[in-house]
RNA sequence: CGAGAUAUAGCGCAGUUGGUAGCGCGCCACGUUCGGGACGUGGAGGCCGGGCGUUCGAGUCGCCCUAUCUCGACCA
């Protein structure tokens, strides 16, 4: 890394040589970038309004998504009965380490005057634990509010924050606080129950492609990377730029596991009492994480249209008031062509930086695309169009920029889509033996090999080469073959990375 | 929770054998500039992470905390 900052470009340059340290890069990106810091509180991350911005945007999407799928949002508490997580021993069994408690609900004056201490006399008679998810609580308050088929199915999705005490943090990818959205569903059948799994699966898939422009493998995961609790936990996998595979979101069925922790049965038609099929499926801020380390680039964030804060940015170039006035008046006109389009869009006209310092910053921030009017450009009626995924830039008639700008978003956004794939292209391989598997792992990428499907040679690859199997992929490739390391029978190939 | 490192202005850092605090960026004012992170002049900004000790004297030496970062362990 370079070191100097001497200056703001001094300050740019640190943002380069990514392949030596690639955190060190991610964080100082999303520092740099203002999109989120951290806090005061260990583990816990500042989300700015720049970052924000973006988070309201992957939000409004996915919630309108929901809602298109016939699902509604519900709220539930922050705070779990510690009792209620011993009902599922699964599920206590993998979250169990990472909990956050609370033991009272009251301070008081130190006698010793200093500051306030914990009241010892206003002990809870039962703890309570911060949410790591809420199933638990979720199917408590369903017990209640089920009791016949006709009661189902429940299709409920909650925007929230929960919290798990993970001893290693890093700025949206993994937070000891965290906002997300879970949805947990209640059926009356196994395959009603499959079908909504798969169905919010494909949810999560078209988002993350089509809005975030991330491409995802969809697949399910092996028993031992399944959620605590599910039967079967199908996932959607990303790759980032620096060959690591990162979860962007997971879909569970459940199968009847919480329906009888917490006793929720209800009458069939023919009378019969069954318990309740559930699913839960979750995305949470680290898809921030995803959307930097996917596209990314030494100048900076770049962000797909479909979700920038703003899409447009408008930079003045003048040298004095008059100068200012007139482009004023000409962007004035430009700014509301683009807004009638539904194009977003920020006019920096401050004064006290000057076109270079604005053209950098705004590269920093992802914006998809720069326009530059000064003098030159009033004079031939252009003005000049720079776009963020390649760098490049033309001038154009200022006439009807509205129409070349939509396009142009249009464009960027497959742009930059295609740019993921293909390097996910160029990093995906198969391999058929296991030496092939230890070299070819280093560089990165996701691995294609064949696994006998047992969790023991699974554990030993991961022993031995830190690589875990991402997914059993949903599509492609089912041919049969010979487990590369045991050369025991595999009914396909899996995914094998390293990962976030 | 283990191992290492760091903690000095808003940010990034320097600070010699202990002698009472400095640089760059940023910020404020004025002027010249303005098509890829401009420059000059002047200015504001500090309980040197916290505590205890050694000393005539501690940013500097010692011990104890605390926080952060990197690497492990752990992990949606």
């Amino acid at each position: 890394m370079a070191k100097e900052t001497t200056s703001g470009a001094g300050q740019l340059k640190e943002l380069t040589s990514r392949g030596e340290n690639y955190s060190q890069w991610y964080n100082d990106l999303v520092i740099k970038a203002d999109l989120a810091e951290n806090s005061a509180v260990r583990g816990c991350m500042v989300i700015k309004p720049y970052g924000y911005a973006i988070w309201e945007k992957i939000q409004r999407q996915l919630d309108d998504m929901f809602k298109a799928t016939g699902h509604v949002n519900a709220y539930f508490p922050l705070f779990i009965p510690k009792s209620f997580f011993s009902k599922e021993a699964s599920h206590v069994e993998g979250f169990a380490k990472e909990c956050a408690v609370v033991t009272h609900y009251r301070l008081k004056n130190d006698p010793d005057g200093k500051g306030v201490i914990v009241d010892p006399e206003a002990r809870l008679e039962e703890e309570l634990i911060v949410r790591p998810t809420s199933e638990t609580i979720i199917w408590n308050t369903y017990k209640g509010w089920i009791q016949s088929h006709r009661d189902l199915p429940i299709l409920c999705n909650q925007w929230a924050n929960v919290v798990r005490w993970e001893m290693r943090t890093r700025l949206f990818l993994r937070t000891a606080e965290f906002l997300w959205q879970e949805g947990h569903t209640a059926h009356a059948t196994r395959e009603e129950a499959i079908e909504e799994t798969l169905k919010m699966l494909n949810v999560y898939a078209l988002f993350v492609e089509n809005y975030m422009a991330i491409p995802v493998v969809k697949g399910v995961k092996t028993p031992s990377e399944r959620f605590a609790g599910a039967l079967d936990t199908y996932c959607i996998e990303t790759l980032m730029q620096d060959g690591k595979a990162l979860q962007a979101g997971t879909s569970h069925f459940l199968g009847q596991n919480f329906a009888r922790a917490f006793d929720v049965q209800f009458l069939d038609r023919d009378g019969r009492r069954d318990y309740v099929w559930s699913t839960s499926w979750g995305v949470s801020t680290r898809l921030m994480g995803a959307l930097i380390m996917t596209h990314s680039d030494d100048n900076g964030l770049v962000l797909p249209p479909k979700l920038a804060p703003y899409q447009v940015v408008i930079v003045p170039i003048f040298r004095d008031d008059a100068g200012l006035a007139a482009i004023n008046e000409k962007v004035e006109g430009i700014v509301n062509e683009l807004k009638a389009s539904g194009i977003s869009v920020k006019y920096d006209n401050s004064d006290n930086k000057k076109p270079g310092w604005k053209f950098a910053e705004y590269e920093l921030k992802g914006v998809p695309v720069r326009l530059a009017m000064g003098a030159r450009d009033l004079e031939n009626g252009t003005i000049e169009v720079a776009r963020r995924d390649t760098l490049t830039k033309e001038t154009v008639p200022s006439a009807n920029i509205a129409a070349h700008v939509k396009n142009l978003l249009d464009d960027i956004q497959q742009n930059i889509y295609r740019k993921a794939l293909d390097y996910r292209a160029s990093y995906t391989v198969s391999v058929d033996t296991y030496d092939a598997f230890k070299q070819k792992i280093e560089e990165g990428g996701f691995i294609l090999a064949h696994w006998d499907g047992t969790a023991e040679t699974e554990a030993r690859i991961k022993e031995e080469t830190k690589a875990t199997i991402r997914c059993i992929p949903l599509e492609g490739d089912a041919t049969p073959g010979q487990c590369m390391v045991t050369g025991m029978p595999s009914k396909q190939r899996v995914i094998f990375a390293r990962a976030y």
